[in-house]
DNA sequence: TCTAAAAATAAACACCGTTTAGTAATTTTG
DNA sequence: CAAAATTACTAAACGGTGTTTATTTTTAGA
């Protein structure tokens, strides 16, 4: 009698069901959009049905967290064909760019909203496997940078938190609009792309000249 | 019949109040209980009359927005003293870091939420002047830094950029908790105040390298 | 078939921003 | 001064939100 073994694959079913329909209304409509009520609708069972399989909105909010860190992690795997460190840490910078200007919503959730972070604080243990993943993709680049003549007498860890807060910063700050209000920019009738690219080519340039 | 008069005096009397308690919640609660309703009852009115008074919730976010920017404003005054731009470009950026430390909820309401932006955007002349300002100040500073030899070659807009970019991605990081999620930084055990401020000393040292 | 367990839900709770229709107070007018 | 008109205010509702509780429906095993 696999009874209960059914039932168990019933229940993964409908936990990937809710995920699914979850992550389809994110996606499309955004956060604000993506409520209890909707996704329920959107399964067509009730609200409390799916407190049933989650604990609460945070559990939902962080397994598209998870998906998330996936498609950020797939944008970061054409760089292995760089051989050159220095080279890849620079394409790395473009492709988090792309990212987060391609999934703004997405890029907000992973990196802007506390949400995710709060239901990490409230796991037992207590830890964030996938920016520490994300984060250390990013020190080992600059760890080779620096055994191949870059950066020298700068500390790793520190100069790899320096790049992150850089590019976190430019991204933030593009996808929340507050580039596109700064007077400068619309003079010069300056799209976000074009502010967020030509910064990024100034920083380029002054990682260059760090190589002495 | 000085009727009228007393009227409008009472009109933005009446406005005061209501922003006055909008800012006392803020402050004390954070943004998200700092609800219509909520104001409503500390001024002791109905929440509709709020709406007699200011268009939405925007419209009072946006009022909250313009006070921290002159709080940020404070923190930057005393930076005058500093005669050599360098070190005043880097207490600038000390004064920043305290600004966002010291006041995370409004250093959001800057420089993270949406809302005041939405609120400028709906605005018919779409400038934002407060953002203008504090901007410029940094361009200022950045281009009497290059007038005394600093940072040769480099385009002062997007370098400004680069570094704004920079420090907010620093504080914001820091302010949405996460920072402490990454593994290096709980290895260590370091608080994120440490974390920020080794961060900038790194960010500091680089530019240093720039004067070349 | 009857019972016990499991699954799903209707309805409520306590919030939110906002609008509408109607009341109470005040000012202007006859 | 009383009536009319304007202004100030609010109760109640609308359509949302996340979440909980009590109840009903479905399913499984004896």
């Amino acid at each position: 009698m696999g009874v209960k073994e059914r039932k168990e694959r019933d229940k993964v079913e409908m936990r990937d069901k809710i995920l699914q329909s979850a992550q389809q209304l994110f996606l499309a409509k955004g956060l604000d959009q993506t409520s209890i009520r909707n996704i329920a609708e959107a399964i067509e069972y009730s609200p409390a049905t799916i407190y049933l399989y989650f604990k609460d909105k945070n559990e939902i909010i962080h397994a598209l967290h998870l998906d998330g860190f996936r498609l950020l992690v797939r944008h970061f795997e054409p760089l292995v064909k760089f051989t050159d460190p220095f080279e890849r840490l620079i394409e790395m910078g473009n492709a988090y760019i792309k990212f987060a200007t391609t999934n703004p919503g997405v890029y907000e959730l992973l990196f802007v909203r506390t949400e995710p972070m709060e239901y990490v604080s409230n796991c037992l243990d207590e830890e964030w496997k996938e920016g520490d993943r994300a984060f250390d993709v990013l020190f080992q680049t600059v760890s080779q940078c620096q055994q191949s003549g870059h950066f020298k007498g700068l500390d790793t860890q520190n100069l790899s938190m320096m790049i992150w807060s850089f590019i976190h910063g430019l991204c933030s700050l593009g996808i929340s609009n507050h580039i596109t209000h700064v007077k400068e920019a619309r003079d010069k009738k300056l799209v976000v792309d074009a502010v967020m690219a030509s910064t990024y080519q100034t920083f380029q340039t002054v990682m260059e000249r760090l190589k002495a």
